[in-house]
This record gives C-alpha cells, structure tokens and sequence, in this order.
DNA sequence: CAAACACTTCGATACTTGTCACATCGTAGC
DNA sequence: GCTACGATGTGACAAGTATCGAAGTGTTTG
C-alpha cells in the first residue's frame, strides 16, 4: 500500500460528503470566476454556508476538513476566515484520471 | 443542495477508502494497458486482491460498493467476476476538475 | 468598556462503515 | 454426484463521523 494512495484516499474523503463537497465546489465556482479576472480569489466562511442547512460548528469542522486533505488553503482576516482552492491539488486530480477515460 | 452534488459525493465516497482506492486504482492501470492495445479490458476480483492485506469478503463487499457507485462495471463469468472501469465516469471527474487549477 | 460578530472547541449522540469469521451459493472439473 | 474454488450473504464489533447545543476566543465597532 502505497503512502500516496493514503493520501489521495484522504483528498476524496474530504469531497466524500454532500455537504463538504458543496461547500467545496462553491469554492471552486468562486475560483473559476477569479482566475477569469486573474487574481486569486478569497472567500468567507459564512458566505459558503448558503442554502446549507448546516450549523456554524458543523460547517467549520467541514473546512478543516478540506484543509487538513491539502484541498484548500484557509488564512485569518481579522474576524473572518479566508478559503481558496489550492491548485496543484485540482492538477494532481485531473492528471489522476487523465489518461483513462479514451 | 443538487442532486448531482449527492452523486458525485457517492463517487467520491467510494474512492475515499485507502483499501477500496487501491482497488480502484489497479483497475485503472490495468484499463489504461488495454486501452493501448485497443480492447476493453477484464480483471478478475481474485487478481485484484493482489496484495491488500484484506479477505475476500471485504473485497467483495469493496467491489459492490464501486459497482453501486458507477466507478466500474461487472459481469459474470463462470465461477469469476469481470470487472471494468466505466470510462463514463473518468470523463465527468476530469472534466469536474479541468476548468480549475491553472 | 461593552456589545456584536465570526469562528472554534467541547461533549454528546446517533449513525455509518471496514473488517472479520462463518456459512452459503453457483460453477467447473473429476 | 463430489470436491474445489470463486464469490456473496450474515451477524457482529470496533472505530469513525456528521451534527448539534452550549460555551469559549479573538476582533471589530459603537
């Protein structure tokens, strides 16, 4: 078993759960918008929340989540929490199944 | 929340095991080999036990949860179980992850 | 300073899950 | 038919997890 399938099983893991993985794709949409505009993009905790019905506690045990996984990068702003989507992780992802898939 | 997002999330699920990942991931190699030999490729369940420390049963209940998924598909043959990554799947994760990343 | 705000930590609870040992089923070959 | 073999079903158990309410931390603002 290889230390790099613990890990990459730990990245999935992360996007294994509705909520998170909506949580995570809001992020990632926000991204997309930003890298368009070409400068990196932050975003706030409670802007995530959303239409999820899902507590504060619950909802930042979910970023944790993503951060420890490597999935995104978090940063304080006074009283705000910023989240962005780390890049070589998208990367490491679409090299993963790249070569599949005809 | 979408109802994509809850499939998605059950992909994901099933590859968030390190064990059931391993599996995944030997299918995959094994796809890719045949892919440049320009056939569809099988593998049988016993072949993929390989040398995960785990017994039949786990795999089995491993494989199923692939199945159920949408990450592979199975078929019987004789005593053995065929199993095959459905390309389907590896084109909607990497397209998932191509509009991002740089 | 006090109040409001954004987020985190803690403890508890209900639920899910990975794994095994054991038993069973279905097919193949003698 | 009997045996061997690959795979699946069952029941159980330990470990993990998503969620909440309540309390706590640090920051901004009045």
């Amino acid at each position: 078993m290889d230390r790099d399938t613990k890990r990459l099983a730990r990245v999935f893991k992360a996007l294994s759960h509705p909520n998170r993985l909506q949580l995570f794709l809001n992020l990632l949409d926000e991204s997309k918008l930003d890298l368009a505009r070409g400068r990196t993009h932050d975003c706030f905790l409670v802007k995530l929340l959303g239409d999820l019905d899902i507590g504060a506690p619950t909802v930042s045990h979910h970023v944790k989540e993503l951060a420890d996984a490597g999935l995104i990068d978090t940063e304080r702003d006074g009283k705000q929490l910023i989240c962005s989507v780390r890049p070589e992780v998208i990367r490491e992802l679409r090299e993963l199944f790249a070569a599949a898939g005809k």
